[in-house]
DNA sequence: AATAATGTTTAAGCGAGGTTAAACATTTAG
DNA sequence: CTAAATGTTTAACCTCGCTTAAACATTATT
């Protein structure tokens, strides 16, 4: 109980647990294009990964997390996403940068240290992009699952929540568009020809946005009206 | 310029640094101790950062630091000290605690990520210890250099202003003895027997504390009356 | 000045985490 | 159903930072 890995095994549980989200379980090429790493280097590892105990690996097949993975995985991710919110909200960094930080800052500290910065940062649900932290027993919570944009119809009001893909390249363009996390908008037009949309904004500033962007974008479906 | 190293290198930058404060130049056998290394990891590693430019190092004498090495460790000192106090301040550790999650901290971030740190923290100029914390161009700033306590005579008021020796059982024993950084006293007596000495504080409660403790406490001699 | 004690460096080797290249399984296609 | 393509593992080797043991330099002692 409470074992910590080293940085490079913590990285390698996140990416399988991530995968495993997706995927069921975690091929040895989706974990090495995950961390960029050769497939060589991910087979190693696997093997220690699994002598701990913290994976179940199949040969030939692909990884799976156990109970004790997997509580490791979510703890790292956990640290991640709080250190993200401490970056923007308390460093003012932009959402677009603190990925690479996060990165670093998450494989330190032990429960206690995690417990008081969640503290600190007021328990947040979701971290600047909008994806959830779970708590302190690691469970994901309440904090409602959210709907893509393009789910949506005309006529719709709704709360921008988060993204589905936090590369910086999508996060700057998010900025450019002035889409920001919390803001409030109305579907008003979907344009079949290309898939693109037309939301506006509370000051009824319309926003023209692609069918790629909406895709990715995570909102509020059931808007309280404000 | 603005060259980082690895968290090992950093170390080793650190008590070659602290070495030299005190005795000029660094002898591989006190670094060795100082970083709990086998003097011949000391010699290999000498070389690399003789090779980075960071330390001249001459066989069989001892290192110091150029120009650039001096740059980052004064770097990773701030680091350490202004982690230090977020974890007090922010996180609400206890004084005695924060040094070895700080040793961590301090390998991450770059010189925006740090400044940006001093501004949140409100750009204190001492870490919880007292120790000073050197200025966004490293300089060791105006923050007042401190006297021993031992350096007093009876009747004199100070202000507790940090201490000598880091190491949490001292800093434990001060907190037994309800010493702690800002407080004011008063000498009030002194015992050539055992070398021990009497304060008082405002509530005029006596404080009776060892030579030993008196030796490793730095104060504020000439107190504004307040 | 010769010798012992001490401090420093080299040599060999280890574990972690990676690489490339080759061998081996498993799918997929003809 | 065999052949080719794809994915996985092994083997050999690399770097980093460390270790121990032995060789070497420098002081200190007599």
């Amino acid at each position: 109980m409470k074992s910590l890995g080293s940085t490079s095994q913590e990285n390698y549980l996140k990416a399988i647990y991530k995968l495993q989200l997706e995927h069921g379980l975690a091929s040895n090429q989706a974990i090495s294009e995950k961390l960029s790493a050769t497939p060589a280097a991910v087979s190693s590892m696997l093997r220690k990964l699994t002598d701990l105990d913290w994976v179940q690996h199949t040969a030939y097949q692909g990884a799976i997390l156990t109970e004790e993975g997997q509580r490791i995985a979510v703890a790292t991710i956990r640290k991640h996403r709080l250190w993200e919110v401490f970056l923007v909200d308390k460093l003012n960094f932009k959402w677009d940068v603190v990925h690479e930080w996060a990165e670093e800052l998450e494989h330190i500290g032990n429960e206690d240290f995690t417990n008081r910065l969640d503290a600190f940062l007021g328990c947040p649900v979701t971290d600047p992009h909008g994806d959830p932290i779970p708590d302190a027993n690691g469970e994901w919570s309440s904090a409602g699952r959210f709907v893509r944009a393009d789910d949506l119809n005309i006529g719709q009001a709704f709360r921008m929540k988060g993204v589905t893909n936090s590369g910086s390249d999508f996060l700057r363009h998010l900025d450019a568009l002035n889409i920001e996390l919390g803001k409030r908008f109305e579907v008003v037009e979907h344009f079949p020809f290309d898939g693109s949309w037309e939301w506006k904004d509370e000051q009824e500033l319309i926003c023209r946005v692609s069918r790629e962007v909406a895709a990715q974008v995570l909102v509020d479906g059931d808007v309280d009206a404000k």
